[in-house]
DNA sequence: ATTCGAATGGACTAGTAGGTCCATTTCTAG
DNA sequence: CTAGAAATGGACCTACTAGTCCATTCGAAT
């Protein structure tokens, strides 16, 4: 983790400036298809310092980047992914995820999803770190299937972790055929599939 | 597509070799991290020959590779893929599908997938390709859920379009996932799911 | 055997990448 | 006000990358 210490006001501004600026090239054309130089004229910053808020260099910036992304993109189903204790509050998350990728135009794809295949077979530390926001992710969506079963709205067969994975399986993968196809539809189409399976599960009127 | 005209038999097999190993090395490495010195050392080539089988560069070598592991990944699921006419079909498919990652050694993601995620937003040529293969593959699939209707295993309110993207995606997805795990399990709980998904809609005994 | 195109080897170039270094300006605390 | 730390500007270095070019060897058809 980098320090915040030794951080004036003015500094951690230009420190999140970079990373949120990044971030948003890298989401665009990847890890490898950002230089620093990129990031430097998009910022207006030098290249001292963007080595001055990241000692480690690219390498640190991108962990910065992955941790931006990841609480973006948890964010972005708030509040309904912390709430899903009814159809109507899994249909508000889902109607949320769909909207989030309409709202971003051109880029498709799912931020920590696209750093995860670029870099989690080459960087060790990196995997760890997107490993740990798939692993937030899915507790959440597991609590919220949890949390349907012990209101009756869904019988014993219903296993929390397997859907929590099937429901972001569903997302990351539809996010990757639409990136492909140009198209929300894939998303669309599998996280409605994965969602129709959870009702299969439905109990009650 | 690179013409196959003027290469002799010692010519072609030197041009699949070089194909092939660098298809390998993109999965390990993307294409990023894969340098045509890598390829050159690799293929044991040289430059002039990488550029003799490949006038238009990397990004036409790329190109080739997206269409070698294209074909790699539908062959590694036949003749299960073809032949998706009864459950133990379905069942034969998904081990074949498990069993294929599950030899690879260290490099999980889909060969696919993951050209998809890195390629799919910068170049629309290579994205085309990639979608091609998306889509054959998908046709494949729902011609099987097609078929399980026609002989009166599903009922009517199994889409083939639909079930397809949707075992597609738990497919990359799972993938995707499995990948910064490090283990299969995601994979092999995804696509139960879209399965067991699919199985909601079983027609008789 | 000769000949001509295919196959190969490898030096070379221009551009770009990440990263270092030092000088300067701007804060902020005492 | 001033001293020291933080923030900034930007030249510079080295390694590596894709791509070019020419010389040489190989192989098959005549």
């Amino acid at each position: 983790m980098t320090s915040t210490r030794g951080l004036t006001a003015k500094g951690a501004a230009t420190r999140t400036r970079i990373v949120e600026t990044a971030a948003d090239q890298v989401l665009a054309r990847g890890v490898g298809g950002t230089s620093l130089d990129d990031v430097r004229l998009a910022t207006r910053t030098s290249k001292s310092q963007l080595f001055h808020y990241f000692p480690g260099g690219k390498h640190e910036l991108v962990r910065a980047i992955v941790a931006c992304q990841g609480e973006r993109v948890l964010d972005a189903q708030r509040p309904a992914l912390d709430t899903l204790d009814s159809w109507e509050a899994w249909a508000a998350w889902r109607d949320r995820v769909i909207a989030h990728y309409t709202r971003v135009d051109g880029v498709l794809g799912c931020p920590i999803g696209s750093l995860a295949s670029e870099l989690a077979a080459v960087d060790p530390v990196l995997r760890d770190d997107l490993a740990a926001y798939f692993r937030r992710w899915s507790e959440l969506l597991a609590a919220g299937v949890a949390r349907m079963r012990e209101r009756g709205l869904l019988d014993d067969g219903a296993d929390p972790e397997a859907f929590a994975t099937e429901l972001l399986a569903a997302i990351e993968g539809g996010l990757l055929l639409s990136q492909t196809v140009g198209t929300l539809q894939p998303l669309e189409v599998a996280l409605d599939g994965a969602l129709a399976h959870l009702r299969t599960h439905a109990v009650g009127p």
